[in-house]
DNA sequence: CTGCCTGCAAAGCGTTTGCAGTTCA
DNA sequence: TGAACTGCAAACGCTTTGCAGGCAG
């Protein structure tokens, strides 16, 4: 599943930057691609077992601040527990459920309407990308009534 | 400043639960309310020095979650460093820079349309109070430029 | 007087950092 | 070879928790 970019092209995206490929960045990379997003800096790193022996958290978190920089990555606060790390140009935000914690793709045209009232009253620019919205996830919604 | 509510109406709600009445819930009350919200567990601390001799960071957050279980009180996560409280009934959300960090209210209704798509879409409950949504304020972004 | 509430200190979680050793170029 | 990268462990900021003592009811 996930995004139409390949391992090749991120570390290209690494090298031409003068940054080293390395196995640990070729592992987090194919983590990110096989994913649906939403995978916090410890889920990559348990996955990352099955492409590379080992990789340790740190090296994970600066392996994706690294790919934040290079503009191949981003990351999500979603209000409870770690933030979730996910390739760009899914063109997508995130909502997060307050009662079961899951999280889900939402479109960012979803966010024009706020995104223009906020420009136009504060001057202020919104990127849907950083921070998930919160609520109820519809199972947890009719669960509760 | 801040929102028209007294000291005497939130103790209110907390003896009508059952629970007790001291001087630090006192305090942290009156701090939310001269406040313009936006303030972090650990301002809070610091403001209630001048109600009260001192209160510990613990008891400022039981007390922030008692408050907020009662529906007194909410908190927000901003995507950098801690979390802002405030009392609810001010019927607006939050917005937080990513550069400079600071957080400006946002009316409700900003968020009727996004609400909507996705109630329409996911059957998601949206709660806009939960998380700030992040972006550029209108000095940091037209600084930058 | 009883038990909820507080303060302190320690632990917890997620994340960052310093440093010695390893690996890419 | 030399600089960039890694692993480990310790430190960090924010928050929660355990426990002994204090205060509201």
């Amino acid at each position: 599943m996930g995004v139409s970019v390949t391992v090749d092209q991120i570390v290209g995206v690494v090298r031409s930057h003068g940054k080293r490929v390395t196995q640990p960045k070729r592992a987090v990379a194919q983590v990110l691609i096989d994913s649906e997003g939403h995978l916090t800096a410890e889920e990559i790193s348990l996955r990352v077992v099955t492409h590379l022996d080992d990789v340790s958290p740190s090296t994970v978190y600066r392996i994706l601040e690294e790919f934040e920089e290079l503009g191949l990555c981003e990351h999500t606060h979603t209000g409870h527990g770690a933030a979730v790390y996910h390739l760009v140009g899914g063109g997508h935000a995130h909502v997060t459920c307050n009662v079961c914690g899951g999280t889900w793709q939402v479109p960012t045209e979803y966010f024009s309407n706020l995104a223009t009232r906020l420009r136009g009253t504060l001057g202020f620019e919104l990127n849907p990308h950083h921070v998930a919205l919160a609520g109820l996830c519809h199972n947890c919604a009719t669960r509760s009534l």
